[in-house]
DNA sequence: TAGATTGTTAATCGATTAACAATC
DNA sequence: TAGATTGTTAATCGATTAACAATC
């Protein structure tokens, strides 16, 4: 059971920069958009603007375009942002710890409920007003209070035990920082990956691939 | 001029996966793999592999199929891991600390040279062996210190203006982690983003997605 | 040699773009 | 009403999967 059936995946990847498009067209005093002019701005076609959005709903006019606001609140409902789903960090790390600072995770539909070290000098901490708690009282936790997702910011030797005490509290959706692939452990959970090390070594990729003298290589050879 | 021509965009963002698995293959012992057995591992179709594999080379026997060992060192060379570009990290916040200090940036084909930050509280501190410049450095060092990439951790308000300083300094490839769209503003620039808010808007849509009741909209009331 | 598995072409599937009738 | 722009269908383009001859 779905809210949205077969949406593609390249389209929801795409809403939440639709988002912040129009919340800054929403800033400057902009009342209404059509797909034309959203388009040009944002760098693709206004077709593609108008297929992603009518996934959806049909939330603009003929002649008219797209209220600023009005969209910018469908696709947040759309996204869930209107929910306040309960969130667990486990590892308080420098990367653990800048995800807590950093993100807003109320105007994201979340609501950052504990935070998990197996590091004494961690534990007790203060971050974002929430004392970080041992690692050995994460079952416990989560007994106590409704957990709906974890976000891993852990080395990958350490996620497969905590994954497995999590998931047997049936914690079910997980923001992944870690290299360990969750999703071929288990088979019913919701993934987010965030891998730094694969961004970095792409724009590795484009650098060299731009840069470098070409390869002697078959497709070379083709030409 | 490219070294390797006409790669699809999802091909290469499969790349630094592959060389994730290679590499655990590697630490298990394991000489040589089929694309079969590598696909089940990974979840995806040996065919998938065979093609991505075949934009670059020949890198297999049949019969026999490839050296894990040989396989980790050409998609290394591939992805360019066996540079060293020269790289400087604008922001010493909390997220450009965690990336600064979380990152093996030697291993990815960087080398981490500079920081710098407009705080004077975190001007003179030291991250990674690094002390943090101040920000109206910049250009000085950059003139001092070939760069070839900028990885932005600070506020999108302050991306443009220092945007504007690399780029006339001859910086053309950028990190992102603000939410500022740097490929809008320069046409030709490599950039590499990573939306830590986009991702997990998309984390809420897939929770959302599987818990909620469907909406009374359009796709539903076609079934 | 026989079996296995690649490299590569062909077929299918999915996503993007173009076109246009509907309609505000 | 006339002009503008949507929603939606059709056409195109690209990526994935299947099939199989080549060959180790």
């Amino acid at each position: 059971m779905h809210k949205y059936e077969n949406i593609a995946a390249p389209v929801i990847k795409r809403l939440p920069r639709y988002y912040r498009f129009l919340g800054e067209l929403m800033d400057n005093g902009i009342t209404r958009i059509s797909s034309k002019e959203l388009s040009s701005r944002m760098g693709l076609t206004a077709s593609q603007i108008r297929q992603d959005l009518n996934c959806f709903g049909g939330f603009g006019q003929q002649g008219y375009g797209y209220s600023v606001e009005g969209l910018y609140k469908e696709i947040g409902h759309i996204l869930g942002l209107d929910h306040n789903y309960n969130a667990i960090l486990i590892g308080a790390g420098n990367l653990g710890k800048a995800v807590a600072t950093h993100m807003s995770f109320e105007k994201r539909g979340f609501k950052l409920i504990g935070i998990f070290d197996n590091d004494p000098m961690k534990v007790g901490t203060v971050i974002r007003n929430i004392s970080v708690s041992d690692l050995n009282e994460l079952e416990s936790f989560c007994k106590d209070n409704h957990t709906d997702a974890a976000i891993f910011c852990v080395p990958k030797s350490a996620v497969p035990a905590i994954a497995d005490t999590l998931y047997g509290l049936g914690v079910r959706s997980f923001w992944n920082f870690s290299h360990y692939d969750l999703s071929i452990r288990y088979k019913d959970i919701i993934v987010e990956n965030v891998h730094l090390n694969d961004s970095l070594m792409i724009l590795c990729y484009k650098i060299s691939d731009a840069n470098d003298e070409p390869e002697n290589n078959k497709r070379k050879n083709k030409d």
